[in-house]
DNA sequence: ATTTGTGCAAATCGTTTGCATCTGA
DNA sequence: TCAGATGCAAACGATTTGCACAAAT
């Protein structure tokens, strides 16, 4: 799906980052498992299990620079945490307040309609669709 | 619209919540201009502005406790501060990163529609929609 | 050689907590 | 009276930053 180093080195060219070490092995973590939802701290636990030596900071460093270009996107919702999604593609969530878990809609679930006008002088850079559930 | 102490007390008595000076002069600061977007550091700042003595610890329990019994909504952004809703009825928000502000859409604007079954187990309990918008 | 990235530890910032004191019913 | 509220300062947890060292082009 991703798992060619080659491709993971090209992503980052194209992305304008350096393939350095710790970005390509990040890049593997993240992009080699289908869609995640991640936090810099997940991400850090899981780089230490997978014995990939990568800083906290870097790891902070690395989301940020992802998500600048495009790789990866933030999830808007109301948590202490920031989540991080590996697909950007146009898509909403589910989002469980008492486990504070994010759950995937299926892309094309949800759509807004009948949506106003933004505030003088703005364009709309993203919607963003989040439905809170809880146990029932 | 709000002013007279007295609903404010019952208002807080209807909630559950001993009408104490610090909540009464809170609930006038809050629910007295229309609709707001505030942080508790916010407040504070009004608060002390105002001449009203309330600690940053009990602003922050007040906002809490007026959220669970209903007189407040939390906005679900992924800024790194909290924002509370004096409006609670059905609406939706605009929010801008740059400046980290929120606007208010009129209610009624911005249905959600083909929305998927919530996750096994679970029950939708709201559904948020938050347009990011930036300078043109 | 020069620029860019990394790691560490310390600093920051919003928020929460423990606990002694006070207040409303 | 006394459960519930408040205030203060210390604690917390996620994130950021400063700076010396290392790696990429």
């Amino acid at each position: 799906m991703m798992k060619n180093p080659k491709r993971l080195v090209n992503m980052l060219r194209n992305a304008g980052l350096r393939p350095t070490r710790q970005r390509v092995e990040l890049a593997e973590l993240l992009f080699s498992q289908g869609d995640r939802h991640v936090t810099a701290e997940n991400v850090h636990e899981e780089a230490q299990y997978a014995g990939v030596e990568v800083s906290l900071a870097t790891i902070y460093n690395t989301l940020h620079q992802f998500t600048d270009s495009g790789l990866l996107r933030v999830i808007s919702i109301d948590s202490n945490k920031t989540y991080f999604d590996t697909n950007t593609n146009n898509h909403h969530h589910f989002y469980v307040e008492a486990s504070d878990r994010v759950i995937d809609m299926p892309s094309g679930a949800a759509q807004v309609v009948n949506l106003p006008e933004p505030p003088n002088g703005m364009e709309v850079s993203r919607v963003d669709v989040i439905v809170h559930v809880r146990e029932k």
